[in-house]
DNA sequence: TATCGCCGTAAGTAAGCGCTTACTTTACAA
DNA sequence: TTGTAAAGTAAGCGCTTACTTACGGCGATA
């Protein structure tokens, strides 16, 4: 080190306490990832993002891995919790087409909102091993939506009203067309050529036409 | 340069001509691109992988990124206008049942077959803009599957048998779908729970469902 | 079988990477 | 006020990266 300026015009960053520039630096690194991925990301990159130093990020954080760790875990979890619970109450008033509805705009409209975090979770899912993504998925199962709809869709198949099938794989299936379109248009950012809301009833008609029994 | 050995006993890579090398090292590129993404792969694992010496990648390919474009681009053109030929001689059968099983069934086994280069293409599909994903997605539509689907639709349309919509976007559903479970089982390695030919059967039954006209 | 163009390589290099270090500045309790 | 624990930083270290260069030698063609 040779020299040092005494506190230069150079602005310095607020001092924050330890969990509050955690919290920022994790925010502003989602956007990164997911646009760049892991090892697309420099620690220099989060750093100017989150409007500190390089050795700040390093601070808080004992890797670059443990940032991304940190910012996918810190929201998928919440979002997802809240998802559940307002689904559940919905479920009781037994209206297949507005409940199917809902899912699927929630879904759509999760990943317009939540752009960097899905593409983010899209590297995870691609860096993993597959065992990891096994668990990783196990993880969120076991709270999440689909438990929920795997649920439903069993108890409509008892009342009769839905094929017959493994529910737990209808509901990945029920999921996962709202979740490949969604991926397709907000994601990678290919127009389908329909607004939004016209898709979500195309889709949730197909879902519902699919699982109930052709009488 | 101090001293350089004359043929030393170190194995040298057998001397091909220039378009077979190339062919070799995209190839080889495939399935660490699929791995590990453009960013995530080395030149030097390119030269291990292929053989040859990191210089050798230079002298075929200008820069790394060259090599991931000519990998992706090679490949895919084929494929999806085998595919495709395929698909168009079992339209004229007219068997809505058969032809779905058997398009679900070729994206599921070719996801399969081809791991690397699906997540191949996952990983370009996020390293692109949206601008270049809307190209690409065209340029793929032309010659491809989603527009055959898209005709067949229409034409069950006008003959009054699948449920009115547009017949690009319910193409886009029925591909999306099997694409989605594939994705999730062939390239994330998730246990889905059921062996591939039930998958293919559920999957089926499930879009055909969707796009007929309940009666 | 001589030759010569091109394939292939070893040994670079500059730039950029993640991460550490040695030090400064700040918030706040006493 | 002042002492101090902790937030923050500039500089740079060791290493890896994509890419280059200078040269050896194989093999098609005459």
């Amino acid at each position: 080190m040779k020299n040092r300026r005494p506190a230069d015009k150079k602005t310095r960053a607020r001092r924050l306490s330890a969990s509050d520039r955690k919290l920022q630096i994790i925010e502003s690194a989602i956007g990164l990832f997911g646009k760049d991925g892991l090892k697309g990301t420099t620690t220099k990159a989060l750093a100017d993002a989150a409007g500190v130093s390089e050795g700040t990020i390093f601070k808080h954080f004992p890797t670059k891995e443990a940032v991304y760790m940190a910012a996918f875990e810190g929201r998928t979890g919440q979002d997802t919790r809240k998802f559940v619970l307002e689904l559940e109450q919905l479920a009781d008033k037994g209206q297949d087409e507005e409940l199917i509805q809902r899912v699927v705009r929630a879904i759509l409209f999760g990943y317009g909102r939540d752009r960097d975090l899905h593409r983010m979770l899209l590297y995870v899912r691609l860096g993993q091993s597959d065992q990891e993504n096994q668990e990783f998925n196990n993880r969120l199962d076991q709270t999440g939506m689909p438990a929920f709809v795997s649920r439903y869709i069993a108890v409509r198949q008892q009342q009769g009203v839905f094929v017959s099938g493994p529910p737990a794989i209808l509901a990945e299936m029920m999921l996962g067309l709202p979740i490949q379109l969604a991926t397709r248009s907000k994601l990678f950012g290919i127009d389908l050529g329909v607004d939004d809301e016209t898709l979500v009833e195309l889709l949730a008609r197909l879902c519902l036409n699919g699982l109930r029994k052709s009488s």
